[in-house]
Formats: structure tokens, C-alpha cells, sequence
DNA sequence: TTGAAAGCGCTAACAT
DNA sequence: ATGTTAGCGCTTTCAA
């Protein structure tokens, strides 16, 4: 950084007040247009670059929002980013990442980098470590608008964007009953993880709806990963299922992969559905039914209801609002036992 | 945002100056132990957040740096994003980010956000459709560093991190000949792109070390996506290859899936190899030969010379600096024609 | 080792 | 429609 033209220059050059330059350049609508023109066009003619950092201090609003996500990595999360960036740079607003890498500590470490820079919301997803939720607090503490997207949690009591997981689990497990399947194992996640837990529900709920018994042996719980899934697929293949619905689709990788190994027919003898419409599942063989979260609306959601919230006067009326979108069943040769066309 | 505590609160609240509330905040060696811990326990109790705004404003740091990439929706600069995070969390420094969605306009305006934001400098991937680069000279003007990663651009003359595309080429293309392949088609990138133009030439290279005439009719330029690979293959099919090297793991995708409607055997009629490592090509049929890009490390390097920048002395000795960095063949089954796992 | 004071660049009363 | 002025919260000389 270099000593740069500021408001000063311009107003020294035309021989009026800095309040005049703050205001023309602002578009402020007491202002002459005269004024206005010249003013940005020595402004323009100087190199002027606007301080952002001074307007802020001064203003006390920065324009920055930060995005707090496990790891940007995960393709899930670049898509939600890519969403939120797009609204909040139609905005004029920058957007402050930072990786929690599912690690509590840091989680609570990118809290406080927010809360030092003066961001004026942030939008987050829980890592999957976090049980306690007090740097969660803080913020509210300190009315900073806080909006959660896919990892959300009802007891914090803020807004949130998340896709019905239950209803995804829902539709996947009916959709495996209705291509014929009785035996339906499920490998679950971390079940203090609420969206993990949801899924579960949907699976039990569909396989009640449908009066077909819950058997705990076809239930068994995974570390969320490839490696995961093939395990404790191994472990469901002794228990003769003729389905398994994973949590997520990289677990159901890791199942096709032991299905495969196991000598078995997919979906013949034993049909696989996962959630969350990885890139990859389209592209495998066999390509992999899934359930499509609506990622990078998700984002774009979660920016809207920030400005929303921005823009209210009554915020605390919105602190209840909860955005639930749509899960959209992905039905592809993992699953189709029958030949049939109308859920894709 | 509310009124918040600063460090005149602490100063009252122990009745000394703010300078040595600002000093024993920052460990200014200067300062006696026992005001230090005072001060530092007077902050915590008062729940004092530093304002970085403030800081930033006076000392002229940001501690800011911006990230300027095509779309963080793509895996690869998803990565690339989670490698730069990491190593400027650890030094203290905040990630920007910004979208420029391929286009020029959206990529300039990002740099003038940057400027406005007062970034200490801006690590970039240039977008497949700018030519003119004149916003990226702004930067150097104003003497914030810039560094480019992956779509790196030498006529700017500034430090970048790119893999070596031309070796990588050339290892796939080699990999292709040495398993038997002779008549070996590419599809190719927009020309413009760097990294495009310089897969062809490694492509073009190899074979020429291993005395295979390079057939103009055997290279054809596509729009690198997976619906512009398929047609690409399709027009290549006609011209009988028994090989397909193609610029990038979706053009590759697009190609096996003309391959296999055409019904023929890969890589028994025709062996394909792309560029990227994308995940999918790990978990599709055949599984795809690749070459990997290193892509997180590429993100890490990027980060760790913004750093060597800022900390030297003789920053112009620097602006040569080119880290490029060896990309590694991955082989699997897309390729192998020939039993040798000497590659992988 | 500490304090006093200036000021980073801007905005927003208030005054004219 | 424009000018004057007082800071936003912090860092950093300079002085003690």
C-alpha cells in the first residue's frame, strides 16, 4: 500500500469541502449535478480509489459478511459459497471465508476473526465436531445477524436454509420399497449431527408407512467417509439386505464398492441410494441414485434472508424463520429394478 | 454492530493511557509484565474485541488479502481456496473472495473491490475469456502483489504457481504410446488459455520424440465441458483413433461417453487420458487416466509467496519468481491396455 | 516504561 | 447546495 488519493485531493483540486467530494461521490441527492460531474471526474482523472476501510470506521458498517464452512474443499460448500457470493456482490457486500475444518476450535477461532472485523452478519454451517454452541452466542450477543445453511441447529434460535432432510430420507427409502426392495439397511452418521439423525427418521418413517418392520441389525452407524461405508457395508452384507440407503453418498460409494467385491448385483441383489448428488454419482457405474439438495440456491437463499434481516426493522421476528427446500429424489440404475421413468 | 468496548474503556477502567493499553494488547516488549496481564485481564472481562478496522485504518495493514477465481463452484478452485485459507489463517490474515464467473467485466470489478477493500495483495486464476489485462497492472501500480495461480499469465511478469501443464501433457501422451497407442486423437482448449495451448504442445512433443507424425486431423478444439467432448469424439471417431488424449477430465468424460455409443471397447479400441484428477474419474467405468494437478499445494505455494513478498525486502527480485509444480501421471483403467502398474 | 497527542480517510451532524 | 467540524478506534511518533 502506498500513500493514495483520498477525498482530500480531489476536494484541494476543485477548491471545495470534503463533505461536498463525500457527498457527490456517494450520489447523495443534495448535490449539484455540476458538482457531482466534476467531482467524479477528477476523482476518475486522480486514480481515486475509495477507502472502504475509513468508511467503515467511520460508518460503522463494513459491508463484509462472513461465511464460515467446514472446508472448501467439499464440493457441497464450494457450491454454497459460489451461491452466496453472487448475491452478496450484486449487493456491493465482500464475503470473508473461513474453514473450520470440522474442528470445534476453529470454528470458534473464525467466530471471533468475524467479530474483529467487524462483519456485519455471518453465515455458517456447524462443524460436525460441535456440540457446544456458546461462540454461537456471542454473536446474538452482540446483534450480529447469524444465519445457518445445511448444518442448522433449532436450539440457537436463528434463521436458517436448510433442505428437508427427513423428507429426502423419506422419498429415497420409498422409492427402494417401491422398486421392490423389504430388506432396507440404512448406514447412518454421527447422530448428534441433526441433518444425519433426520435422515434416519425418514428412513424408519418410510419403512413404518409402508409396514415393513424396522430391523436394528439393518441399521448400523459409519464416520461419514468412502472408507466408512465400505465397512460397515461389509458388516450389513452378512445380514442378507436387498437395499441400503447411506446418509450421503460417498458412504454409498464406499457400499457399491464392497457390494461390488461381495461378488453381488447392484441393483439386482442389492439396490444403493445415497444423498446429496455428488458430481461423481452421475458418472459411476452404476451411476448412483441420489437425492439433490439445491446447493447453490441454498446459498443464495441464505444471502437473501441475511439482507432481509439487514433491511427489518423488527429483527426479532425473523429470528423463527426457517427456509426448508425441497429435496429432490435423483432415481438412477443404482436403484431401477423396474423399468420406469416417472421420478427422474 | 452495538457500541462495543474499546481500549479507551480499558485505559479508563485502570487508569492509564491507551497507548499502553494498545501496546500491551499487541505484546509490545515495551511494557511491563504486570500491566500487560492487567490490561489483557481487563479486556477479557470486559469482553473486548480488537477492531480491526480501526487497526487497519491507522497502520495502513489490512491484513486482508483477496482471492480472485472463475467460480468457486469448481472443484479445483474449491481446493485451491482451501489450500490459501489454511496458510493465511495461520499467519493471521483474512480471505476475501471473489467470483468472476469467466467474465472480464466481473474480474475487473473484483480487482476494484480489492483495491477499495485495501488488500495487501491478491492471489488470482485468471478467466478464460480475458485477453486484455490492464486491471491486473492496476494492482502493480498501487504496488499491491499480486500472484497468479493455475491460469498464470507470464507477459504480466508476475510471481504464479502453475502445474506443469506441458509435462503433464507430455507424460499422458507418453503414457498412451507406451501402451501401444499410434494413432492418438487430442481435443484441445480455447488456444488463449495458457495452460490449453501448452497441453497441446506437450501433446505435440511427445509424439514427435517418439516419431509419430502428429495428424492435423487428429486434433480438434472443443469448449472444454463435457457436452463439447462428446461432440468433439464423434467428429474424431470418423478418423479412426486408437487413443484420446483430451485437455481436461470433463472433455475426457464427454469423449468416453461418444466412445462407448459408438460401442467400442475402452481402452481395447480406444484408451483415453484427461487432465485434472476431477474425483469422479476415480469411481466411473473405466476409471479415468488422468494427470493430477496438486491442487491444494497449489493453493498453499500461492500463499507462502504472498508472504515471501511482503516479508522482502527487494520485492522487485521476486516478481520473476515461478513456482511450477510437478504434476503427476495418474494411470487406471481408461489407459491400460497393457498389465504394468509401473505408473501409478 | 508510560503518556500525550496527532491523525489514518472518511461520514454525518449542524450550520449556513 | 455546500461548508465546518467532530470524531469512528486505533497506532505511532515524540516526549517524559
Amino acid at each position: 500500500m502506498q500513500q493514495s488519493v483520498t477525498i482530500n485531493d480531489i476536494a484541494k483540486e476543485l477548491k471545495i469541502a470534503v463533505a461536498t467530494v463525500s457527498r457527490a461521490l456517494n450520489d447523495h441527492p443534495a448535490v449539484k449535478e455540476s458538482t457531482r460531474r466534476a467531482v467524479k471526474q477528477t476523482a476518475k482523472r486522480l486514480n481515486y480509489q475509495p477507502n472502504t476501510i475509513a468508511a467503515s470506521l467511520r460508518s460503522g458498517r463494513s459491508k463484509i459478511i462472513g461465511v464460515l464452512i467446514p472446508s472448501a474443499e467439499i464440493n457441497f460448500f464450494g457450491s454454497v459459497i459460489h451461491g452466496i457470493e453472487k448475491v452478496m456482490s450484486n449487493n456491493g457486500y465482500n464475503v470473508l471465508i473461513y474453514q473450520s475444518n470440522e474442528l470445534y476450535e476453529f470454528e470458534k477461532k473464525g467466530i471471533e476473526t468475524f467479530l474483529r472485523s467487524r462483519v456485519e452478519g455471518v453465515l455458517a454451517s456447524i462443524s460436525k465436531e460441535t456440540i457446544n454452541l456458546d461462540h454461537y452466542a456471542a454473536l446474538k450477543k452482540r446483534n450480529v445477524p447469524l444465519i445457518l445453511f445445511d448444518r442448522a441447529n433449532d436450539a440457537l434460535g436463528v434463521p436458517s436454509v436448510v433442505v428437508d432432510d427427513y423428507r429426502g430420507a423419506f422419498a429415497a427409502t420409498s422409492h427402494l420399497i417401491q422398486q421392490g426392495c423389504r430388506r432396507i439397511a440404512h448406514i447412518g452418521g454421527q447422530q448428534h449431527v441433526a441433518i444425519f439423525n433426520q435422515r434416519l427418521r425418514g428412513y424408519i418413517d418410510a419403512l413404518n408407512v409402508y409396514n415393513i418392520p424396522v430391523e436394528d441389525d439393518l441399521i448400523v452407524y459409519g464416520k461419514v467417509s468412502i472408507q466408512s461405508g465400505k465397512e460397515c457395508m461389509q458388516v450389513l452384507l452378512e445380514r442378507d439386505p436387498d437395499a441400503v440407503f447411506a446418509v450421503e453418498d460417498f458412504t454409498a460409494l464406499g457400499a457399491i464398492q464392497a457390494i461390488k467385491a461381495a461378488g453381488k448385483k447392484i441393483p439386482h441383489d442389492i439396490a444403493v441410494a445415497g444423498f446429496a448428488n455428488e458430481a461423481f454419482g452421475e458418472y459411476i457405474t452404476p451411476s448412483l441414485t441420489t437425492v439433490n439438495q439445491q446447493t447453490g440456491r441454498m446459498g443464495e437463499e441464505a444471502a437473501k434472508l441475511f439482507f432481509e434481516i439487514l433491511n427489518s426493522k423488527n429483527k426479532d421476528a425473523l429470528y423463527a424463520r426457517k427456509l426448508v427446500l425441497e429435496p429432490q429424489l435423483v432415481s438412477r440404475e443404482s436403484s431401477l429394478k423396474i423399468k420406469n421413468n416417472d421420478d427422474e
